[in-house]
DNA sequence: AGTAGAACCTGAGCGC
DNA sequence: TGCGCTCAGGTTCTAC
């Protein structure tokens, strides 16, 4: 489910309950998710404070106060729940009743403060690491990682470098996290519509045979696509937060409305474009595209 | 080396 | 109502 904008939301979203917060108790209802959890993996979260939640990638980091981060991924279906029962009693604060344990609730972290806040996921393709911060960078899920699509390192000649002499798919390049971090299937063909490219198109083509000092305007035109993308998707996702985070306290999921993703048999957004969005399936995987206006 | 496909797991939606 | 099939926002392992 999630990608870099989702994963940024449940940030911010989890942010103000448990940046600062001590864990009481770490509640492990499962002996694995994806992979088994680490060894003792309740006992060492347990008592210690959350010094700042962050990520990088679709990577959740949270540092604890003895030098390890707990590193989240969250998988295609794993989501956050707040939950709190000290504020029933506050008003005109809305009360999240402590609710029942639901199906796939995995793990609860009972914080300081009565609040809890659980991480469910059904497919469990999610997974939690504990890495001594020092380590972090040179760790195996991170040290191959590429650019932040939104950040001072990803701009067009980054691009056309990454790309050259590449025959695949534009699809399964802009996919490839060792290039640009963060990406999937969504975006991945909101930005190919948006910069009128086709997801068929190969990568390399997209780079001059030598690099150049002024890059060329296809790679610049998916760079900006891609940066407005994930921009505007965050934002959107900081506003489901303000919209949605106090009705059910749940983080992970929040609506919109994309282009072409799941729009097959639509008509192209594109205006004067009169293409039909069609979906072609790309290394196992769904595309959408308007084959119209998209070269 | 680089790329396609299967595998991991559960649930939702659809046609019959 | 139920069965069987396809599909799902990610990553990793295997096989050409």
């Amino acid at each position: 489910m999630p990608e870099l904008p989702e994963v940024e939301t449940v940030r911010r979203g989890l942010e103000p309950a448990m940046s600062g917060v001590r864990i009481d108790r770490l509640e492990v209802r499962r002996p694995d998710l994806r992979f088994a959890f680490p060894d003792r993996f309740a006992e060492r979260v347990s008592g210690r404070t959350i010094v700042g939640l962050g990520r990088r990638a679709k990577y959740l980091l949270a540092d604890l106060d003895d030098g390890e981060v707990l590193v989240m991924h969250l998988g295609m279906s794993g989501s956050f729940r707040t939950e709190r029962q000290d504020v029933a009693d506050v008003p005109g604060h809305f009360h999240h009743a402590r609710s029942k344990a639901a199906a796939h609730d995995h793990v609860v972290f009972h914080l300081s403060g009565g609040a809890t806040v659980t991480y469910n996921d059904p497919r469990r393709f999610g997974y939690m690491l504990l890495v001594p911060r020092a380590e972090l960078a040179e760790h195996a899920m991170f040290r191959d990682l590429g650019v932040e699509p939104v950040g001072n390192t990803l701009d067009a000649a980054y691009l056309e470098d990454a790309f050259r002499g590449r025959f695949t798919p534009l699809k399964a390049a802009l996919l490839d996290q060792r290039i640009i971090a963060g990406l999937g299937n969504i975006y991945v063909c909101e930005a190919l519509h948006r910069s009128g490219l086709s997801p068929r198109r190969e990568a390399g083509t997209l780079s001059p045979a030598r690099p150049r000092k002024v890059a060329g305007a296809r790679a610049t035109q998916l760079v900006t696509a891609i940066r407005e993308v994930i921009a505007e998707a965050i934002e959107a996702g900081g506003s489901s937060l303000r919209d949605h985070i106090q009705a059910d306290g749940s983080l992970g999921y929040f609506q919109h409305t994309f282009r072409v993703y799941d729009r097959e048999g639509e008509p192209c957004p594109t205006p004067g474009c009169a293409g039909t969005v069609r979906r072609i399936v790309q290394s196992g995987r769904s595309t959408f595209y308007c084959p119209r206006c998209q070269r």
